[in-house]
DNA sequence: TCTGGGGTCCTAGGACCC
DNA sequence: TCTGGGGTCCTAGGACCC
């Protein structure tokens, strides 16, 4: 048995848990910059308000309804998902943080220990709620497609309560005739749309077809899906815990930035932030990529992007913001008011493989070592490469930024008695 | 006044080589 | 004289997810 645990409007719902005078409120979440609504809280979903939305555009609809707008509050949302997660790792031995919000746990060892799953599961969300006040969803099936499945039952369904548990073909049918194409786990707008060129409608529909022939028309990544859907265990818990094969930081920026020396700094923040990723699960990097853009809303856009290859893999932060400063010649051209950039790792080694190499010096081990330390004992940022710069104006747009009161001593709420 | 997210993986197509 | 296959690597763009 597999469960998945996440939460309902994740960020909209973080943001409620230190003020209560909203959490009776429709509240949205914004991306970076304030650019679109990423996280909507349950209220807000039922006034229609649509996701994924740039914020401009919808601002009217949001001001009609007096919702409660939010920047995106990182800082915040790290700590409590945290907490969330330490919370869901109590009930099973083995579990693993899909994303910020969502967790897998495996119950391997516990058939026949756990006599009703659907009590267990409601467990889990009255603990998680109790410890942290943010309202989660759970979803337990025999294959994590399954598990995913009744997540969004556990969502969707009036008389779920928030959790779903798929045991019985009854009600695995019963689910999935009331489910979307897209939205299954891998099943997208694209795929959806030619699925239901061939008359499926549901999640039901796609899995009574025959596994061979949705691999002939589609895919084997379709196929598995549809063995998923039948209860088939195809996907392994080592296939979501595999380690990146590529690991990406790009952002917009809050400004144009015109100068050299401003967009250095800009990549340097990405590079060291790609560096420390991979670092987190043990690759080397191999092979960098640098861009930087104008926006493509633009009338003349301009995009220059550049790979560098590194003699020898490396996790030094040192070298890779190096690497940036080295190829800055080719992404930067005055005159452009950059709007994008970012970095990617795009060839990814194992530090358990590394080959030294007898003429290229390699860095000092222990310094990353300490850096790496002193950055998860101090804070992310608290030791940082010259080149990153302090930081600058340009960094992010957060207009409607809740307080940091997890990690800001200034914003720590006060609870006084009388 | 201006504003349009971020990350990962896959695939098609081209360049190059034998 | 003309024709021809197959593999690898790289890149850009698409698809999907949250």
């Amino acid at each position: 048995m597999f469960a998945l645990t996440d939460a309902f409007g994740c960020f909209a719902s973080m943001e409620k848990v230190f003020d209560p005078s909203i959490r009776k409120r429709p509240v949205v979440v914004l991306s970076n910059n304030d650019g679109c609504i990423v996280a909507i809280c349950p209220i807000a979903k039922r006034l229609g308000i649509p996701k994924f939305q740039p914020y401009f555009k919808v601002k009217w609809l949001l001001q009609k309804h007096s919702v409660v707008v939010r920047s995106s509050n990182y800082e915040l949302y790290g700590q409590l998902s945290d907490q969330m997660m330490s919370v869901i790792s109590r009930f099973s031995d083995n579990t693993y943080q899909y994303s910020i919000d969502e967790s897998f746990s495996e119950f391997k060892n516990y058939e026949g220990i756990i006599s009703d799953w659907g009590d267990y599961g409601r467990e889990i969300r009255r603990t998680v709620w109790r410890e942290t006040r943010l309202p989660v969803g759970v979803g337990l099936g025999s294959t994590l497609t399954l598990a995913k499945v009744a997540s969004h039952a556990a969502k969707k369904l009036p008389d779920s309560n928030g959790v779903a548990v798929i045991e019985d073909e009854h009600y695995r049918e019963h689910v999935l005739r009331q489910m979307a194409l897209d939205d299954i786990w891998g099943i997208g707008s694209k795929l959806a749309q030619k699925l239901s060129l061939q008359g499926l409608k549901t999640a039901w529909d796609l899995s009574c077809q025959s596994p061979k022939k949705i691999r002939r028309e589609f895919s084997v990544l379709v196929e598995r899906t549809v063995n998923e859907l039948n209860g088939m265990q195809c996907l392994s818990w080592d296939d979501v815990k595999s380690p990146k094969k590529e690991i990406f930081s790009t952002r917009s920026l809050g400004q144009r930035i015109t100068s050299c020396d401003d967009l250095r700094k800009a990549l340097s923040n990405h590079a060291v932030a790609v560096c420390n990723k991979a670092r987190e699960q043990g690759s080397l990097i191999k092979t960098l990529y640098m861009f930087a853009s104008s926006s493509p809303h633009d009338e003349r856009y301009f995009k220059k992007g550049i790979t560098y290859e590194f003699p020898l893999a490396t996790d030094d932060v040192f070298k890779v913001s190096a690497a940036v400063s080295e190829s800055l010649g080719v992404l930067y051209a005055p005159g452009v008011p950059y709007y994008r950039c970012g970095v990617g790792a795009l060839k990814l080694e194992s530090c358990a493989f590394k080959q030294p190499d007898l003429f290229i010096p390699n860095g000092d081990p222990a310094l990353m070592e300490c850096y790496s330390k002193i950055n998860s004992r101090f804070g992310k940022g608290a030791i940082q490469v010259g080149s990153e710069g302090k930081r600058e104006a340009w960094a992010m747009r957060r207009e409607f930024l809740s307080p940091r009161y997890t990690t800001k001593w200034s914003d720590v709420p006060i609870i006084s008695c009388k």
